[in-house]
DNA sequence: TCCGAATATGCCTTGCCAAGTATATTCCGG
DNA sequence: CCGGAATATACTTGGCAAGGCATATTCGGA
């Protein structure tokens, strides 16, 4: 998997950004004010992620508005997806001992 | 969550190794033969990955055994889990494209 | 007890990234 | 057409992290 996806999501701003985006779209200005960043230092932080492909942009006159794209995500969904497995195993062998230790 | 794991995972070095130890736990050793890695940056990353709970160390002799553990990741896991349902909506709702598309 | 194998740590240098500040760009309304 | 609002970019600076190299530590075997 691409060093992109990582190095994107390493900051912490940004994470705050894609949760905010998770719930709606917003303009720059509206992430200006909810997260504590300067405007020049939010419009960066939007290129990175607008490059990596984690958001959209639509024009609506001067304002931008910024959608998120999920497809990144995804990706680092996929990544996880084998190491899953290790702690399912885990709860799945926790299930087990409960059952079979369940003595009325 | 935690910038910590972000910040381990975002080296590609650390991520090439929990694949390793996904599969089975190696000595510093081992790993350092099959990443093109030198024995002193390995046991570094090692300590990163030591430090932020990403693996476990049990001595034998002056051999010292890595294995994966689980918890960081599926700590990350949990932090995606709210932007799955972003995707997920996406491909029900292509299912449901198909389904209401096919034409005998 | 001494040597060598396996691993860890310290120091130094280099490269990269985020923030700040200033400035450029784009577009609306009057 | 012009001023101002909304957003983007350029440039610089500080901090931090990774790698290379040398060295310390730990342990088994002869």
């Amino acid at each position: 998997m691409s060093d992109a996806i990582w190095s994107v999501l390493i900051d912490p701003n940004r994470r705050a950004m894609l949760d905010l985006l998770r719930e709606r779209p917003r303009t720059v200005g509206e992430l200006v004010d909810e997260l504590d960043l300067t405007q020049p230092a939010t419009s960066k932080h939007l290129r990175v992620l607008r490059d990596s492909g984690f958001v959209r942009v639509h024009k609506d006159a001067q304002r931008r508005v910024y959608a998120i794209d999920p497809a990144p995500l995804a990706a680092l969904d996929a990544w996880l997806a084998p190491y899953r497995r290790l702690w399912n195993d885990r709860l799945d062998a926790l299930g087990h001992h409960l059952d079979t230790t369940k003595e009325p």
